[in-house]
DNA sequence: TTGAAAGCGGTACCAG
DNA sequence: CTGGTACCGCTTTCAA
């Protein structure tokens, strides 16, 4: 390792060498028609003295710069710095580079960041878009950068998706719960409706409840809340005080779960002895809950980080990835019993 | 946002705004004088064709590329994650972007990682060092590169670093069961020794059992694991066995806290009420549990991400920072009370 | 097989 | 105050 100020850059090596720097760009690609014995003197010389290529530079001209944008929401969230770190592991096998960003950061949002990384000149971009910037995709799209959407997508925007079938997944949640004999069950949804994938677990939810012929007024078992740990409490609060014969709740998220069980604790109902919970994400925390380790749907992510990075390379090589949508898993653990 | 193959330059601009490329430059960094009719017209210009620059050609000439490297082991986990995070709000405040890079992937080491960075020609890097990379990063800081290290430190190493008081935390925790009455306290150690961080806070234990004059026999009471919750669960049995009359056990992290408690409920004890427990580190877990919220020594996570850029900023700007040493803090929950 | 030179997209020096 | 030009470090085209 050189000096920074003073690096050693393949002229360098071209004057140890007595060659010209076409030749150790050659010899250390490993391309062209070059002697042997120059190719491996060069190789030696570079060695010698440490040389460590110019990235930049080397970017510059190759109009590549072997990085990759990943902006997801909620850095903090296990769930999602798991898929980054997946994401990561396959980027480093390739030679690329993460550059990170974070879309729900307080300073810049995710248009900044996406901005900051075209900039950058980035290969391409793996995020988690928030379907309310339709516009701001669209025109991103429009300029030709290779772009995977993963877990949320944005209607009509030509970009392809990993997605993870949320819909059966709420369909898994409730089935599972209505084969234990639960009837009455509540569920906890999102206040707003512009999260497709969120509205599809309640899709899931109904067409369980259809399936086996149950008929809920949803209007009372179906409370919106804003999936926060706090929001479950709230949610299942009211829940409880409408509907006291409820049995079972189907929260939305792992979080809004936390504070659900929260809820029946405080109200005295042991679960799952008297009430089941179900959750959604399979985040961290939901399997390392210490009395309380929760049943949930599982999403793929030991698949989903490595996949979204497939896709992007195929993109990124000109072809067209395929779209995916991966099967989510139900996970029995301690918060559901036998009705 | 001009399509990607082709993208407009400054030299574009200045065709068509009839100076020259340099004129643009400076209109566009807003330096340098030049008569604001120009300015002005370049600027409006530039607007027009949505001119972006190019960051790399940018930092080939700086020779500074506005990225820095940030480092850490356990990407998956909560506490590091949250540092990552708060460096990058700060990062985004200054123009930098983080280049992520994580030491504990299975591909590439720690080491890659910063090698890789080096490559790249960031600005700087923090990272969270194994102390047994000493010659590594020896080198790698002859070389003359900002580096911060923060939450671990490499002894002798010619490095700032941001650390925090483990000896403290260590007694702080010690202390409190103390302050409740507990004389027969049980401690998981780290069975390894090159982190002297976690050794430091076995050293704190013992301090405070000195200074409340009692007297522990270390061998019985002190138990190493490798501090996984499969570790602090066995280790946590291994304690109870030796030492029936244990009251309280402090963990030298929540992740073995965890198995700690499992360990003493599943022996029919009951947490905090038969035994106490207190953990280390305040990971998001520690406080989203569901009855048992852990009493903890909370890691000040909060300054770390936002201190430790300040100190790499200050450094490549060519000062010196001082090293920190923050102090952390006893958070008291639910899993310790009254002996 | 190898060298010279141009150029990627910026910035900075030096004239004018 | 502005324009020409060299240059950052690398790759690549074109000749030799």
């Amino acid at each position: 390792m050189q000096n920074t100020q003073n690096r050693i850059t393949i002229k360098d090596i071209a004057k140890r060498a007595n060659v010209s720097p076409r030749s150790v760009s050659l010899a250390l690609n490993n391309e062209g028609r070059l002697s042997s014995a120059t190719r491996e003197n060069i190789l030696k010389i570079a060695k010698e003295m440490d040389y460590q290529p110019n990235i930049l530079a080397r970017g510059l001209v190759n109009q590549k710069t072997y990085m990759i944008g990943v902006v997801l929401p909620y850095l903090t969230n296990s769930f999602f710095t798991n898929i980054i770190s997946d994401i990561e592991e396959r980027c480093l096998a390739d030679g690329y580079d993460i550059l990170l960003g974070n879309s729900s950061s307080t300073i810049k949002s995710e248009k900044g960041s996406i901005e900051r990384m075209v900039n950058r000149r980035v290969d391409g971009i793996i995020c988690c878009p928030d379907p309310r910037y339709f516009e701001f995709y669209n025109k991103l799209l429009g300029t030709g950068i290779p772009l995977i959407q993963i877990m949320t997508h944005i209607k009509g925007i030509d970009a392809k998706s990993l997605l993870v079938d949320d819909e059966e997944g709420g369909f898994l949640a409730t089935n599972h719960l209505l084969e234990l004999g639960h009837e009455k069950i509540g569920f906890v949804s999102f206040h707003e409706d512009y999260y497709e994938e969120i509205q599809l677990r309640g899709q899931g939810f109904r067409r369980a409840l259809v399936k086996n012929g149950i008929s809920l007024d949803l209007e009372r078992f179906e409370m919106p809340s804003d999936l926060t740990i706090k929001g479950g409490y709230d949610a299942a609060v009211k829940l409880l005080q409408k509907n006291p014969d409820i049995t079972a709740i189907f929260s939305s998220t792992d979080l809004a779960a936390l504070g659900v069980i929260e809820a029946c604790l405080d109200v005295g109902k042991r679960v799952p002895e008297d009430i089941s919970v179900v959750g959604y994400d399979d985040i961290d925390f939901a399997s390392l809950q210490i009395r309380y380790p929760l049943t949930t749907i599982a999403q793929p992510k030991d698949q989903i980080g490595a996949l979204a990075f497939e896709m992007l390379k195929s993109l990124i090589a000109g072809n067209q990835p395929e779209s995916i949508l991966l099967k989510p898993e139900l996970v029995v653990r301690k918060t559901t019993g036998q009705k």
